[in-house]
DNA sequence: CCAAACCTGACAGCCAGCTGAACGCCGGTG
DNA sequence: CACCGGCGTTCAGCTGGCTGTCAGGTTTGG
């Protein structure tokens, strides 16, 4: 999917640019609504997320004038507070869902998710790995044929690794995924989601790579 | 089935009408209320897919003057999700049911496949599930043999579940199944009526995922 | 062999979810 | 017109299990 991410705050705009790459996007960050504007006119876009206060102004007038030219492209709004009126604001102005700052990444990555497989129309994909099979859009884990209960916490987890198989995650980049934004953990977290990861579905199913991070085991061996 | 689409953006109607050619029906897709009235008339569909904000009028009209002249086809409504009193007006001018654009197009294959089960009268228009029998044409429930009323809002979140059994279905899911866009927001209506089901229905049968929502229980027990 | 990095069992606090009860609204009834 | 019963919604108290933390043990690399 190709999409454009209008932000103005430095941190979170990288972080929301890098994640969306992740998942296998292509993403064009604007910080303010003229750049928007011209994007929009310029390239067509499958999925904006649209933060709504911007240092030219605010967002609601950009979607407006979108849906008015007849662009449907759906939009998801990124906003800082949580102001109910906003929200109902947002969806009468014709955005698709909402996110309110600060959200872990997982979130987000699970709305935009959302959005794609609306958008490809793709079925209930279902991913086999060694002896387990994972369904993501129903958050439900065979090991051998067996149910594995997963906590909210250990999926949202084990779902960063699924969606890069193989590829080494940091531990920063595991925590950004549990906790929103800026709220950073003291302990030892990871670690023990870690472990309670693989007594559940076994223990050659993350690999260690000291110093650096994990990563999935690909072989499922 | 023979279904008739009646959806004027280009984008949508292709992909709604190449869904619904895949799960096996036959798609007539016309763009105006004029063609859509030209098409009833010479022919006779199983379930027709109505938007409501068209080129030459409102989508209402239309389902009215069908069902004043007796035809009962199966309407599915599709709309976008600013109109919020649309759902209830909708479900007064006649419509079977009802999907919020932008919708998961398996969103989308699983109501039509359920009208198309009534419509059919397939050999079980009764879905079993354990102890439970529930005939999703009349509403009707029984539970060991013995019937179960339901009430408005109960049936409503419980034909959620039944359509799509086993599926996890996140707490904004079920809401947007009651109303039609609220803000909701804070407030533990689902969580009393999935109380009120397990009293009616058995304590087993829809699972609580904690953290991510319910589902139904698949065996029944 | 040492230190750093990592693993994991245990545990207390807390929060999501459950449910009985109460309240207001609505349509039907006497 | 007052009453009544059913339905939808909210609230508050309660509970179980999830979560984050720590401590002590184990592994790894140099």
């Amino acid at each position: 999917m190709r999409v454009l991410l209008v932000e103005d705050t430095e941190g979170l705009g990288e972080a929301v640019r890098d994640q969306i790459a992740d998942d296998g996007h292509a993403v064009d960050w604007v910080q303010t609504l003229g750049f928007a504007e011209a994007s929009v006119q310029t390239t067509t876009y499958d999925l904006i997320l649209l933060d709504l206060m911007l240092p030219d102004g605010h967002g609601f007038g950009f979607l407006r004038r979108l849906r008015a030219a007849g662009i449907t492209t759906p939009v998801i709004i990124l906003t800082a507070r949580d102001q109910v009126s906003d929200r109902i604001e947002g969806l009468n102005a014709g955005a698709d869902d909402y996110l309110v700052k600060p959200f872990d990444l997982s979130e987000l990555s699970a709305r935009v998710a959302a959005v794609a497989r609306r958008y490809r129309g793709d079925p209930n994909p279902v991913i086999r790995l060694g002896e387990l099979e994972v369904d993501l859009r129903d958050h439900r884990i065979h090991r051998s044929g067996l149910p594995i209960e997963l906590t909210a916490r250990e999926w949202a987890l084990f779902e960063g690794f699924i969606q890069r198989p193989g590829m080494l995650l940091s531990r920063s980049q595991l925590e950004d995924r549990l906790y929103a934004f800026g709220a950073e953990i003291e302990s030892n977290t990871i670690e023990v989601y870690i472990s309670r990861l693989r007594k559940k579905l076994g223990r050659d199913t993350i690999v260690t790579v000291r110093g650096m991070g994990y990563r999935l085991d690909t072989h499922g061996h």
